[in-house]
This record gives C-alpha cells, sequence and structure tokens, in this order.
DNA sequence: GAATCACTACTCGGATAGGGTGTGTCCGAGTATACATGG
DNA sequence: CCATGTATACTCGGACACACCCTATCCGAGTAGTGATTC
C-alpha cells in the first residue's frame, strides 16, 4: 500500500504558495522548479487541488495557483482527498457471500465484521488527518528554518 | 491509495482456520474455493502468514496451514503487515532538499515537518489496527451468523 | 498624443505513452498415506 | 499376521506472465500584456 508521491508534492506546493504570498500567482513551472519536480506532473497535482477547491488557477501570462482560502482552513485530509480520492484503501469485496461459504439465504444484511473493524482503523487515520491543517505545519518548517519564506519570494521576485 | 486484496482474504482465512479447529490442517485449496478465490494466489498470500509467524504450513497430503496462536493474540495490525509489508503509506522523497529550495547549508537535521505529521497520521491508524484482535471479529461474525462455523465444519468433512 | 488592433508569449487543461507493483498462474520439491510384497 | 519397501497422490513453495494504475510527457485552448498603427 503506498501513497501517490502526488500528495507529498501538493502539501509542499501548499505551504510554498502561502509563503509566496496572496498577491500573486505562482505557475507550475515556478512551484515545479524550486524542488527539482517534473513540472508538469506537478501541473496535475495541481490541478486536482484546483477541482476540490484547495486552490484557484489563473491562466495566461502572470498567471497560475494561488491558494483558495487561508491555510488554516485547509486540512491534511483536504489535500489527501484532493490527490488520491475519496475511496477508502480497503475495500470489502463480500468474499464471504461467494462460493459455498455464502449465507444460506437473503444474505447477510449486516456488514461485514472485517470490513467494519478496517474501516474503524481508517476513520481514526482520516480524524489525524482532518485534525491536522497546513498552517501547523507551516509554522513549524518556519520554526526549523525561519528563513525559508524569504528565500522562496527572493527567488520568485527573480526573472 | 488501494489496500492488496490478499489483507481481506488472509483476514477471512485465518477466521476460517479458527473456525475449523487446531486439530486438522486446512490446504489453501480448499480455503480458496470456500469463498471461490484463486487458490494458487491465495496460496501466496498465506505463505506471507506462514513468513511471518501467523499460521504454520504442513505439506504433503493430510497438510496445509493451521493457526500458529489463538486468534486473540492475532491483530489486524499482523495480518495487514504481514500482506502488505512494513512500510509506511506515506514516504517522504525530502523534496525540500532539492532544486533551489535546498537549505543554505550541512542539511536540515530535524525531519520534514510534512512527513512528521503525515506519520502522525499513519500511527493512529496502525494504533486502530493493533488494538483489535481477530477473535473479536469472530465473534461479532458468529454473532450475526451462529452456523456459520458449524457450516465450515461440515462441509470441510465431506471430501 | 491617445485609442485601437493585432501579435506574441505564457499559462492551465486535458489527452497521450511508459514503468512498476499488484494480480494471477504454473510447475517442481517434499512428505504422509496406502498398497503390494515378502518373511 | 506383521514388517518393509515402493509407488502414489497431495501439499506447500517459489519462479514465471499479465494487467492495471501511477508516473511522466506533450500539445492545444485561452488570456494578459506589448507594440505598432491609425486617427
Amino acid at each position: 500500500m503506498k501513497m501517490s508521491e502526488g500528495v507529498e508534492w501538493a502539501l509542499h506546493s501548499c505551504v510554498n504558495l502561502a509563503w509566496s504570498g496572496p498577491d500573486r500567482a505562482v505557475s507550475a513551472a515556478r512551484l515545479a522548479a524550486w524542488h527539482d519536480l517534473p513540472a508538469a506532473y506537478l501541473n496535475k497535482q495541481l490541478q486536482a487541488l484546483a477541482r476540490a477547491g484547495i486552490v484557484t488557477s489563473t491562466p495566461g501570462p502572470r498567471g497560475g495557483f494561488r491558494l483558495a482560502r487561508p491555510l488554516d482552513a485547509i486540512s491534511l485530509m483536504d489535500v489527501v482527498v484532493a490527490v488520491e480520492g475519496a475511496e477508502d484503501a480497503f475495500r470489502c469485496t463480500e468474499i464471504r457471500q461467494q462460493g459455498p461459504g455464502a449465507g444460506a439465504a437473503s444474505g447477510y444484511p449486516a456488514d461485514c465484521a472485517i470490513a467494519h473493524a478496517m474501516t474503524r482503523a481508517e476513520l481514526a487515520w482520516r480524524r489525524a488527518l482532518a485534525a491536522q491543517n497546513l498552517d501547523e505545519i507551516r509554522q513549524q518548517a518556519e520554526r526549523q528554518a525561519p528563513e525559508a519564506p524569504e528565500r522562496l519570494r527572493a527567488w520568485l521576485a527573480t526573472r
């Protein structure tokens, strides 16, 4: 079970967009170059964020992406769902209702105990994701590297 | 992000092995036929459980698999790790240290704030998995379908 | 000088190929059973 | 009748193809800015 790399890229990009400020949009190419990522592919992830309403996109020169709302209104969960989709990792295929092991009649109305338990665990994961917003992450990152925001802004100003 | 189907199969198989009883081993073919699953592929998953010490395997006629320890000593986590591997779903590739955005000198000793947050969420997931053992699942399944264990034993007796 | 128009460069957006991991299958090594055989 | 050896059938275990999704890329639609042109 592996999570898409796009999630990591999207999260970093959101923080970078916050550091860039709400004034000017930043193109996917700039965001990608900042971390040596494939520009076209990062663009794909940013499109997903735009569809989810996390960022807004502007075409044309001076265009690009900017945050649609403040960082503290964006949870990890929002980004993960936007990039990975909302489907659960564990998907019950109801194998207990196939073959000789299938219930005698009328099917089982109650849901599979295994699926129930797995869903409970995933719920804990989702709760933990939803409980953390990107502003907390930004604060921690700035504590580790206070000069990072200014470095990014300076680099964006050139060219 | 999708979890392997083998996890679902392995969990059902463990409960079925418990219902079968510790006396006789059950072959992968029988377990697979019970739910109309591909026998050879289920065998692969059971091998993973055997490597993890969750079940024991016996070759030859009258051979097969049986539980290595009681159900209440097997957590969901054990099975998931056995089948899926122990690696985290989110893997930090340290993109912040690539390209112009890389820190000035000596690298960042502290770990990435994003990776930290994602790991925290996954930890919640793992805790929830480890907190539930297969015996609880078996009890719930028997509450829903009390005749299931006997049906399985009867079917295993034939042929 | 000011307004208008065409042109250019740059952006997103979706449609289009390639690779890696999960999915599914196959055959060989090994063993307990059953049976035939001989004492 | 009992012991022994052999053949057999059945099991796991790992090695071998196939498919799907993530990864990566490309080109087209659309737009803001710029410059030239005209009144």
